[in-house]
DNA sequence: CCCATATTTCCTGCTT
DNA sequence: AAAGCAGGAAATATGG
C-alpha cells in the first residue's frame, strides 16, 4: 500500500472540502494523486467550487457580450440560473445556440421569444452587461432574488452564497426564498408533460433505498455509482452543494463539484485515484442500460433513465 | 478456474 | 486552451 494518510485540513484553502468530508474525517489521499494535483485551480485560494459551470479558463464575464463565444454564452445563462436559482427549463438553451454578437443584436421581444418569461430577465441583465462592459458583482442576480453587494470575485461570492444557502436552510426550505422560482412554474409545467411510472415488469416498490432485496443478482461493490450519485441528491443536508437537481420530476440533475463527487467516489470504494474523467466514463456507460438518458449539450447534467429507481419524490 | 457484471483505466477525437 | 463528452478497448474486482 502506497497510500497515505491525509487530513483534509492539509488543503486548508478548501473551507467547503473541509465541511463536506469532515463527517466522513480522514480521508486516503494518494499521494501522488491527490486534489492538489488534479485540480490546480482548487489551490489558488480563489476559484475554490466550479459550482457554475466554470470560472476559470473561459472567463466570460471579463469580455464584453459582443465578443463572447457559442460556449461563453451558455455560460452566462448557466450562471443565470445558477444565482437565480432557476430550473434548468427556465431557459431554452438550444435557442441560444448563438454567439455574443447575436446575442446582443436581438431585441427584447426576441428575449421573450426564445426564452418566454425568463427572457425579460436575460435581456435585462444583458443589458446591464453590455453598458457596463466589465461585470459588477450585482449584476449576476437578477431584480428578484437575493441581494449581494459585496464587491469580491464573483465565483467566490457565488459560491459562498450558494454553500451557505445550502448549509443554513436545508433543501426543503428554498422555495420561501426564491420568487424568481415561481414564475417559472407555468413554462415548466407547460413544458413537463406528466409522467407515468415507467415500471412495467418489476412490480417490486423499494420505498426506501435499503439495497437489501431478495432480487439483487450481481452487486459486486455493494452500491452501484449511479445509486451513490442518486444518495447524495436524496440526501443534499449530508453532502451539500455537491450535486444538484436540475429538474427534480425528471430526474435531471447536474454535477457543481465534480472532482469532489469523484473523490467521494473513491473514496468509497477506496480508490484514491477516481477523477470525474473516470467516474464520467462509467456513467457513461449507462446510457446503454438506460439508467441514465443523455442530455446534450449541457456539460455535468445528466438524467436518470427508466432503469434507475428510487430517486422519484413518492415512487409508489 | 471460468463467467458475467460493473466498473476502472487509458485513449483518440470532437465540442464548447 | 482547458474541460467535458463519446465511446472503444482492455484491465480489474467481485460474486457465483
Amino acid at each position: 500500500m502506497d497510500k497515505v494518510e491525509a487530513t483534509w485540513t492539509g488543503v486548508c484553502c478548501l473551507p467547503m472540502q473541509i465541511m463536506i468530508l469532515e463527517g466522513a474525517g480522514r480521508m486516503s489521499i494518494n499521494s501522488s494523486s491527490n486534489l492538489l494535483h488534479q485540480q490546480p485551480s482548487w489551490t489558488d485560494g480563489y476559484s475554490t467550487c466550479n459550482v457554475s459551470s466554470s470560472f476559470y479558463g473561459t472567463q466570460w464575464h471579463e469580455i464584453h457580450p459582443q465578443y463572447w463565444t457559442k460556449f461563453q454564452v451558455w455560460e452566462w445563462l448557466q450562471h443565470l440560473l445558477d444565482t437565480n436559482q432557476l430550473d434548468a427549463n427556465c431557459i431554452p438553451f438550444q435557442e441560444f445556440d448563438i454567439n455574443g454578437e447575436h446575442l446582443c443584436s436581438m431585441s427584447l421581444q426576441e428575449f421573450t421569444q426564445a426564452a418566454g418569461t425568463a427572457g425579460q430577465l436575460l435581456y435585462s441583465n444583458l443589458q446591464h452587461l453590455k453598458w457596463n462592459g466589465q461585470c459588477g458583482s450585482d449584476m449576476y442576480q437578477s431584480h428578484n432574488v437575493i441581494v449581494k453587494t459585496e464587491q469580491t470575485d464573483p465565483s467566490l461570492m457565488v459560491s459562498w452564497k450558494e454553500d451557505n444557502y445550502l448549509y443554513d436552510s436545508g433543501y426543503g426550505s428554498t422555495v420561501e426564498l426564491l420568487d424568481s422560482k415561481t414564475f417559472c412554474r407555468a413554462q415548466i409545467s407547460m413544458t413537463t408533460p406528466s409522467h407515468q411510472p415507467p415500471d412495467s415488469s418489476d412490480v417490486k416498490k423499494t420505498q426506501d433505498h435499503t439495497p437489501k432485496s431478495h432480487t439483487k443478482k450481481h452487486n459486486p461493490r455493494g452500491t452501484h455509482l449511479w445509486e451513490f450519485i442518486r444518495d447524495i441528491l436524496l440526501n443534499p443536508e449530508k453532502y451539500p452543494g455537491l450535486i444538484k437537481w436540475e429538474d427534480r420530476s425528471e430526474g435531471v440533475f447536474r454535477f457543481l463539484k465534480s472532482e469532489a463527487v469523484a473523490q467521494l467516489w473513491g473514496k468509497k470504494k477506496n480508490n484514491s485515484s477516481m477523477t470525474y474523467e473516470k467516474l464520467s466514463r462509467a456513467m457513461r456507460y449507462y446510457y446503454k442500460r438506460e439508467i441514465l438518458e443523455r442530455v446534450d449539450g449541457r456539460r455535468l447534467v445528466y438524467k436518470f433513465g427508466k432503469n434507475a429507481r428510487g430517486w422519484r419524490e413518492n415512487e409508489n
